[in-house]
DNA sequence: TCAGTTATGTAGCGATTGATACATAAACTG
DNA sequence: CAGTTTATGTATCAATCGCTACATAACTGA
């Protein structure tokens, strides 16, 4: 099982991360192969001989964002002993990350291709499901805490899984804008706020009326 | 003052509305120079004449769309009666704008250019520089309602702000991802739920406990 | 009628895009 | 050693990028 042929002569793994970090600054269509060849130090044919091509390289650059920089909403929502101090963690530690000094700001699922030409609605859709993916797994941690008794029965998990994931979300636009961290905490704090009144029981919640069509006249002071 | 030579044989306002729609669709580096002139059905030495170049096009573009598409959070801010209402509209209306059938989802001002190349820093800064001027618009607003009696005096209508326009742009990401117009509907539910609690005088807030360092330890069932 | 002015269509500019052909280099196996 | 296999560097490829030169068309005012 020896290896055959001429050994690679560049580090695999620290190309990757240097591809991770491009793309991760300036965004999937942002990124030209010539700025990858550049920060990967490597040429065009090594390039495409170890990783495919750009889209390839992009889907294992996410793939190794998600298992490093991105690894503390899966951390936070498996270790934390409550639904809500899991989710309060999982918001306080992606803040860190996405307010790191070093780092580019917010986070790369969101905003590396948000929109993008026809050719490259592949990229997006992977990164609408990586997205997806990390809701799904709140509402299953929610709906853990249903069970496990923290959280009450009857709760709407799918509405709070989407609106802390919403708020998580949220958070990379800011960081991009330039919020610093103590911005983004006060952020979650203030998302954070809304967990009484989102797991009281329905019969006896109070602000829960919907927005829609506000039935009574406005109260003007 | 009349107009002098040849008269332009397109609509101008027209075009400009098609060219704002495939930047909507697309962003902004994901739009060719030929998506826009089929999209505008004209000819690449007209579009340079009537409006520069790409980015003074896309420039232009915006302006448009947040004069129309997204008019709705001024107008929100403007009448509503009160803070709380203010706020719950702007919301409301801006979920209904993204969730709107046939046009593209989300808004153009969040998704068009979050990431992008060094030579088109110049189009995300223009686009933060616009999500920032809602986000102040929000907080005036606020401070509005402090003034008028509505909010009580001692409010962080900063982190306030911050929160509601990090739901707002959040919201544009679901929209993209494929979230219905309900469940939009059901994540700023969830948002104006923290209302009462994020607008309780300082001195008896109850949930206000930071969750940078949790004090205590966690409450297992 | 005839300059002067502006818009249009054709055709193509230099530069860059993502991706390769090809010869050579460096390892292994036999 | 020869033969096989894989990686590397050079030097591109066709296609597209944003953009424009140029001749002509269609209007104005004198």
């Amino acid at each position: 099982m020896a290896e055959r042929g001429r050994p690679r002569k560049f580090d695999r793994a620290a190309a990757l991360r240097r591809a991770m970090e491009v793309f991760w600054e300036r965004g999937y269509e942002g990124t030209s192969l010539s700025d990858l060849t550049t920060a990967m130090g490597i040429n065009p044919p090594s390039l495409y001989a170890a990783f495919g091509c750009k889209e390839a390289l992009f889907r294992e650059a996410v793939a190794l964002y998600e298992a490093t920089e991105g690894s503390a909403t899966e951390s936070a929502l498996r270790d934390a002993p409550t639904a809500r101090e899991a989710v309060a963690a999982m918001l306080r530690d992606n803040v860190n990350a996405y307010a790191c000094p070093g780092k580019p700001p917010g986070c790369m699922i969101v905003l590396a291709a948000t929109l993008g030409a026809p050719e490259n609605k592949g990229v997006c859709n992977y990164l609408a499901e990586c997205r997806r993916k990390v809701q799904d797994a709140l509402q299953r941690r929610l709906e853990r805490g249903v069970i496990e008794g923290d959280v009450p029965a009857g709760t709407d998990t799918a509405a709070l899984a989407a609106f802390y994931t919403t708020v998580l979300q949220g958070l990379s636009i800011q960081a991009r804008d330039g919020a610093p961290r103590a911005r983004l905490q006060a952020i979650v704090d203030c998302a954070m706020a809304a967990w009484d009144q989102l797991t009281r029981p329905p019969n006896r919640r109070a602000g829960s009326r919907s927005t829609t069509a506000p039935k009574r006249k406005a109260r003007v002071p």
